[in-house]
DNA sequence: TTTATTAATGCAACACTGTTGCAATAAGAC
DNA sequence: GTCTTATTGCAACAGTGTTGCATTAATAAA
């Protein structure tokens, strides 16, 4: 099953209709699976390819709709607007949840994913502490490789 | 030494002046060792004092400037303002990093920092890969065992 | 296919956090 | 006490996001 069509499988399953406005949300995602976008850019690029026209303030409903469904991820970064990306085909509309582990570089600004976490271990030590429905956002910062030896 | 005077001492050693609205920002965040602060909730204890009256913007930039002098720590919660902690006074004017590790219910939202910390094996592994500079911020977020067994 | 219902949208206005420019004030050097 | 200028207060702005409400369009029903 292709990734759109479990989009709007899954707006259909929530009584939600299909609008161009979520199509073309939707879109812009899948088209930029490898980065983590802004309402702003979401926006933009929706605008720049006028296939359809469309408010900001209509993004931004959207993807917080996305996010409750748990079709996208919301991701955020210190004083900064928060960042969106698709969830993976198996994950969508399900409970797992996806692991926010992030370097971004301060120089210039790159943001690069890593899988390694060591935070289930704390995350452990907090439920046999009593603490429950744990879910964790992990961000680290500094020079990456490139910038670093130049 | 107490960190009042160790406080004047930096900024007198940075030659920067010694007045009514650094002392009280600083004496708030003194007697507020224990929680995190908002800028604004800084700003309004002050006045609440009437100790002196100032203006917020000089709370943000005295906040600002004191983050730049490694007085205190600025903490960020997704989409909230930020929070300010004063540091040790053995780490006050250094270099020595604080570890960022709150606990933060989605319920009470009491915030509880905790000090295990499994992140340095993730930047030693950045590290080997070429990545300088680094510095993390983790948030784990959930339901404490209050609000957990209510 | 047309009509009716109402979810979704567009627009304007607002809210919150934080920043900037600049004239007035006050810290502290002399 | 006077002078210099760092610091402040004020007003205005900027970025991100939300809310209320009248209008539009998606979809169910006729």
């Amino acid at each position: 099953m292709k990734k759109i069509d479990r989009i709007l499988e899954i707006l259909k399953s929530n009584c939600l209709r299909i609008t161009q406005t979520r199509i073309s949300v939707a879109e812009v995602l899948l088209k930029n699976e490898d980065k983590l976008l802004t309402s702003e850019e979401i926006f933009q690029l929706i605008k720049d390819s006028k296939a359809h026209k469309c408010d900001q303030v209509s993004v931004y409903r959207i993807l917080t709709k996305f996010v409750e469904l748990r079709i996208i991820e919301k991701n955020n970064f210190q004083g900064e607007a928060s960042k969106y990306s698709l969830r993976e085909l198996d994950k969508l509309g399900t409970k797992a949840l996806k692991h926010e582990h992030y370097f971004k570089c301060n120089r210039c600004q790159i943001i690069v994913p890593f899988t390694r976490c060591y935070v289930p271990k704390m995350e452990k030590e907090l439920r046999e502490s009593g603490y429950t429905n744990l879910e964790h956002h992990l961000e680290i910062k500094g020079l990456c490789p490139d910038c670093s030896s130049s």
